[in-house]
DNA sequence: TGAATGAACATAGCAAGCTATATAAGGCGC
DNA sequence: GCGCCTTATATAGCTTGCTATGTTCATTCA
């Protein structure tokens, strides 16, 4: 319903990304889980230890993002944050043994969200709206750095 | 950057969300406005008084969601809600002279960074990540209604 | 070595999205 | 006309995202 009404991409991006969301969260909540905690799920399933750091960057979002859903996943019981012995400013993140047990079930959700969103999309329109997607992203990220005409 | 990671169509989606939501909102903040309430400029501007039950629908958002949006809206100077004479349970809601008059500025700014996003596809990719993203939300839409396998 | 700069993380405060639920009015059946 | 269902809006409570700023430790350089 009204897909045929003219939208902007951006609209259309940010109508999709909220169904997204939506989609994974009502498969997740029974685990406990949201759709915010995926990257992190990703970055440390199999036992992995990162940075704050290191996790702000492989997700790209702003670092008290990031810090308060650590806290939520600490208060959860999902991770736990202890000193890196390298570095006292910072803090090594792992999953606990109960969100390592999680894991296979988050992306088994995740992939079949994915797979009813593509589901209308023959396999090189899958891999191209991926690629679109990448450019304009891009593009985006053009947009706030200094050379860019804004 | 991080491009190159193999990253799922959610993934993208999401992240293209956040930077369009990002650029509009850097734009717009001068002008008082904010991403969220683009959908109530577009369907108000021009002197037009909807229902929040229309702007529900025309958003395609929760109604919650835009209650709240109006709130604000309406504590900033933005809109003005007045009784509905035909349905004494409803509003019917319409911007101010001052929303009014930044409906042009606002239009401009969307374009701006719908045009940034779009700069490294060529024509026809511009309209086919348009008909690509619609085809995904449709995918999304169906695994919420019953006859959808889930 | 000591001061300044930078990097890692935390906190505050807000917008926008969601679900669940309450309230009030319209509409319908009998 | 009255009870019942539906529809329109509001409220509560939460997550996720942002910006701005504070704190603490690391690094650099004079």
């Amino acid at each position: 319903m009204s897909l045929d009404r003219d939208r902007s991409a951006g609209y259309l991006v940010n109508w999709a990304a909220r169904l997204f969301a939506r989609a994974i969260d009502r498969r997740l909540k029974p685990l406990g889980v949201s759709s915010g905690q995926l990257p992190v799920f990703f970055a440390l399933s199999g036992g992995r230890a990162l940075t704050q750091r290191a996790l702000v960057d492989f997700a790209a979002i702003e670092q008290p993002t990031m810090a308060a859903t650590l806290t939520r996943m600490e208060r959860d019981g999902l991770i736990v944050r202890r000193p890196n012995p390298d570095d006292r400013r910072g803090v090594l993140i792992s999953l606990t043994p109960e969100a390592e047990v999680r894991a296979a079930e988050v992306r088994t959700a995740t992939d079949a969200v994915n797979a009813a969103a593509l589901a209308g999309l023959g396999p090189e329109e899958q891999v191209q709206v991926r690629a679109l997607l990448a450019r304009m992203i891009s593009g985006l990220e053009a947009l706030d750095t200094p050379d860019a005409a804004g």
